[in-house]
DNA sequence: CATGAATGAGCCTTCATTCAT
DNA sequence: CATGAATGAAGGCTCATTCAT
């Protein structure tokens, strides 16, 4: 019926509409939300007309889709799931890269930052597409962590444990930017340069392997 | 030109409109989010005209705005700042009862409920309310934290380090609500009920004491 | 969720909006069909606001099936099912009645003509009310004429031939709704006054009248 | 402008897009009607572009018009005006066959029946080429018919009785067309194999016969 | 005090058409 | 000769808001 998003944006000889429609959408979504966003808004910002988006992707939901496919690939060149370390390092320095990994994706500005922020929104107003979002995003994120936390917290450590312990780890990361308006109102203070981001991953990450260290011996102990 | 908010939720005499579609309203508005509630959605729910909204309270933004103030009432009753614990609480029995209480919030399907669900969504969509909230609400739960954390790091413990610390504690508990798709899809396996929340509170009191607790332990070694 | 069609049209005060709304709807949706007929002629020729439509009938589904049901009722008054004729009429008084009745509505310009030509545009591009109107009306059209045509045919009539007949008399006087259009061209000579089209009801009666004796005459002699 | 029809459709060397065009289209408006058929529809089943239409035909309407043009070619040759009958048959074998002819016009599946449908459905919602379609081909339709109506009724047959009868005998045949969908859902029991379509015919030509038979009996009685 | 009725702006989508290659 | 891409007008519908009683 329409042109497949593959198709689309193969052929980018020269800054294609489909492109542009996609750049600008990625923004909007992010910024809006799937609902508020419009597609005239996101027409005018590429500089296309508003039946393009038919055109291109059928409805608004296609063109949603289509930026959830197509931001991420740009995102995982730049950070890669097991943020470029060998894999001969040591669980504190997994998680140390993993913390940095999640961190920086979180405060991209540029178009990896969409998917964060688009991922984000799903979880408040989620739409048809957060299942796939999920098993190709959120999964594969929270399992690489579980395994680190597995190593961390000894043999002893259950399931439950494990799941607890990542979604601890989890959640300092993606607060800053869930919470980032209240954040940034209630610290005014608070900078967010990339040594300040850098800080920050130091200090969820010196919180959590503290964490994590406190509760592996209580194990050993209470065996 | 409309009945003022207080006037119309003064004269509770008998379920007034005006009360019923605050109650209406908070519960729609937790769940939907301001753009995505509908005004006659609120209205049918309260059972009243489309116009009452107008009438009792101006406009949309109006009612939002009364629910916001309106809401806490019954919430503070339930789950007081200080978790109902004397003064003389020990940091860590303080830091359990703050958690376990964020927590309960934040699981409440209530009335008290909502207005956790409210801030959450304004975090991702702030309205014009935002900084009315966040001086009113969400300033003085972070403060209150904060001086546990102080206390529970010691004296060498600098602002931001206290700051840091406070945030990591509190988005373990917040990562719950907003999260709560993605988490319940990702983990079915984990139930919810009360006696889930608080072995939840538990997790994460005793994750965070680990941690600060090692953040002291260090902080000291280095003197 | 929208006044239901009864109440809109029972309060007619003065030519409410609901009103005005189904006479023009009869009207454009009689001379255009379901599709092509837009929402905003309607409320254009009602005088009303494009979301009137919606506030009233829910959507333009619900603004046909109110014309489909609110149509008729100025409609049987004036064209009763058996012509107004005593029960014990002989069945070819039945017949010409019958053709009278029918022949009248379907040149009817106003009103009542509107329902006929909805279910002849019926027949070319059904819609979901298709099957209602059929049952409502076509059915018990069809099995009167077919009572009158199995009198007239004898006790040896077939249910099929009853069938045929009966389509074959209804067929004479619907075409001429129909193929108006063509009918007029072709024929332009022919006029459609009250006089002509009493004769034309004469000369259907005659036509069938003629058809059915001989089939009668032919059953018989077969025996 | 753009290339003509008989241009397009003379350098038929292999299956050229035109003709392709031509034959969708014929099958489409059939199908759906000249409003409710689309461009895309039809240049979708044609595998040909969507500004094909344009380019060989000028615009929907110039398709539409092509298709009025072209479609009766292949039409005229399965069933020729005259039954294929020789000019000695008596009028009753030439009533027969004409019935018979055009019944099976009606029913056919293929393409000489989307003319006949596309008559069908000028009816209702005339188009500007309407008038060409009855000189064309209405006209003739008529025209043979009454000439064989005139011979039954004897000499004494006034211009107009001709013509009403003429009415007559067309209506019921054109009736299982143009009623099909009430037809089909009234008398589900009715099939339309060829047999069955045969004998409808039969039923046909002997329901008017007699009638005729009777007009002319009559005619004569009152001289 | 309150409401049923009405409004207008705006949204997503569809469609025939045209443009540039 | 033909096409992929793009366009603008229009359609149905929703929503917060206002009017008149």
């Amino acid at each position: 019926m329409f042109k497949s998003f593959e198709t689309a944006i193969c052929n980018a000889s020269n800054e294609t509409t489909a492109k542009r429609l996609l750049e600008a959408a990625g923004e909007i979504f992010a910024e809006y939300g799937y609902r508020a966003a419009t597609v005239r808004q996101i027409c005018e910002k590429a500089g296309a007309n508003v039946a393009a988006v038919n055109y291109h992707f059928g409805d608004k939901e296609g063109l949603y889709m289509a930026v959830l496919r197509f931001v991420p690939d740009a995102h995982t060149e730049k950070y890669p799931l097991h943020g470029g370390l060998n894999p001969d390092a040591t669980a504190e320095q997994k998680l140390r890269a993993y913390v940095q990994s999640l961190l920086g994706r979180i405060f991209d500005e540029g178009r990896p930052g969409w998917h964060t922020k688009i991922i984000a929104r799903e979880m408040n107003e989620p739409t048809r597409s957060l299942d796939t979002l999920l098993e190709e995003f959120a999964r594969p994120l929270h399992q690489e962590l579980a395994s680190i936390v597995r190593d961390l917290l000894g043999s002893r450590a259950t399931d439950e444990g494990v799941r607890l312990c990542t979604l601890s780890v989890i959640s300092q990361c993606v607060y800053y930017h869930h919470a980032r308006s209240v954040i940034r109102r209630l610290y005014p203070e608070q900078r967010f340069g990339p040594e300040d981001i850098a800080r920050l991953a130091d200090h969820i990450a010196r919180f959590s392997l503290g964490a994590l260290k406190e509760f592996a011996q209580q194990k050993e102990a209470a065996s």
